[in-house]
DNA sequence: CCATAATTAATTGTCGACAATTGAAAAGTA
DNA sequence: TACTTTTCAATTGTCGACAATTAATTATGG
């Protein structure tokens, strides 16, 4: 994941790409690292459920290694807050309740508008130019007329990720894309944004990158502080709206 | 550390208490649980330097534990960004140059400021009453008043450990007591405030709890705000002023 | 004498085996 | 039948040994 968060992500990497990492890369040198990826992947693919136990024979004989590595696998995933340990008894995949969902975009709001106003400040014209080239890819794909998948597809993380590059602030970086954004894609599918919010969604990126090409970091602050904000609303809001209807049916 | 983390802080906790974090603490239940926190301290501590290597067999002698759970728990010490490690060659303690200290402040300033209008908005009276016998307690050890060695010795962090326990964020709790906050005390030591600095640190303090006190949490997040950032500013100082002694020693 | 190549020593990566702990099934008792 | 106790199977924790890779050292040739 360190390369992913290091190097620069250019407008032609799909979303795919993203997604998958560099499990396929050739930079994995060692066992333990290619199963961290693996079991990263797997949590946030939603292959392995948020909640559910995980084994240390079952995954040894799934990805044909030892124990050894993937313990260690296992510990990093620990740390990065992907599973959670107790010890002589298991792991088990996180499962965040909506409080640590809200929680998450609390941070995400006070971190992301910094990576704004930092951007703002510092991005090159043709990191600038980059994210131009990414809001086309993403405007040409026919998925998000149609207004639904731009969510689901990455395609939001791909411009985020941008951003923070684009702040050339390292920790700020570290702490966003290694730590943070993967528990965000975890329930990027669970509570996906519908109805307008990825229209609009689209519009309020594209006045953000207006306001980092204008250098004008404060109104790029703003903006981003509440495009994260709004997309926390909407979360918040079908999450109220999940819970009632589940009410009626119950009392149905 | 988790543990460390969730439960919250009581003014009766002394500083050197925090220091040892749970290293001595009876719910240690696995070796590698334990040999990663004596890690995490000597780090900490600066017994192992910033950027000095760090071997296997060396540490398992040290420790009298075998490869397998050191390498677990320095799995988790990569994790949280405490050593640095390459495939294959090894693992250094992480030295952090000026301009990644820096931005580790201006972390701090985005979380913090939040954490402190979380906390006057959520905390309850018994915790208020907590942050104020933490300062009582700060005041009434004889260093603060010779001024040198209020950072040195865990007094500010501990108050800052309050402040993010009172947020009730959960998730920020994580992010800044067990990720950042032992980054923050490996360079305290190297970089600590001096001059009127630990006094106006400590006004700074009596004016935040003020402002949580009386619920203002838009005058506790702009009172954190300014205090970390006063913070960076004395290191950016201590810096310069290291950096131009250092050029004129060598002219001369 | 220097630069390059081969060798060697040390460290890291991986594995399988054994010990310790846990949770559940089975047996026993009121 | 319900509840406790005991047994036992499964999983986790730890260890030592071996293979693979790297960095240093020595040897060799120009």
């Amino acid at each position: 994941m360190a390369s992913l968060a290091t190097s620069s992500i250019s407008a032609t990497e799909s979303s795919s790409e993203l997604a998958s990492s560099e499990s396929n890369s050739s930079e994995v040198r060692t066992l333990a690292e290619r199963v961290f990826n693996q079991l990263q992947d797997a949590i946030v693919r939603g292959e392995l459920a948020p909640g559910s136990k995980i084994t240390e024979p079952g995954l040894s004989k799934t990805y044909g290694i030892s124990r050894g590595p993937l313990r260690e696998a296992m510990r990093r995933l620990e740390a990065h807050r992907l599973i959670e340990r107790v010890p002589h008894v298991g792991a088990r995949v996180v499962q965040l309740s909506m409080k640590e969902l809200l929680e998450l975009f609390d941070l995400r709001e006070a971190l992301e508008s910094m990576a704004a106003r930092l951007a703002a400040e510092h991005m090159t014209p043709e990191e600038v130019q980059g994210l131009r080239d990414v809001l086309a890819l993403h405007e040409g794909q026919a998925d998000l007329k149609r207004g639904e998948a731009y969510y689901q597809r990455e395609g939001d993380l791909d411009f985020h990720y941008c951003i923070v590059q684009g702040s050339h602030n390292k920790m700020l970086m570290n702490l966003l894309c290694d730590d943070l954004y993967y528990l965000v894609r975890l329930y990027r599918t669970q509570f996906s944004a519908s109805g307008t919010r990825p229209q609009r969604a689209f519009v309020e990126h594209h006045r953000i990158v207006d306001a980092i090409e204008a250098g004008d970091a404060e109104l790029a602050e703003l903006l981003m502080r509440r495009h994260v904000s709004a997309s926390r609303a909407n979360v918040a809001d079908r999450y109220a709206a999940a819970l009632e209807q589940s009410a009626a049916k119950s009392q149905s």
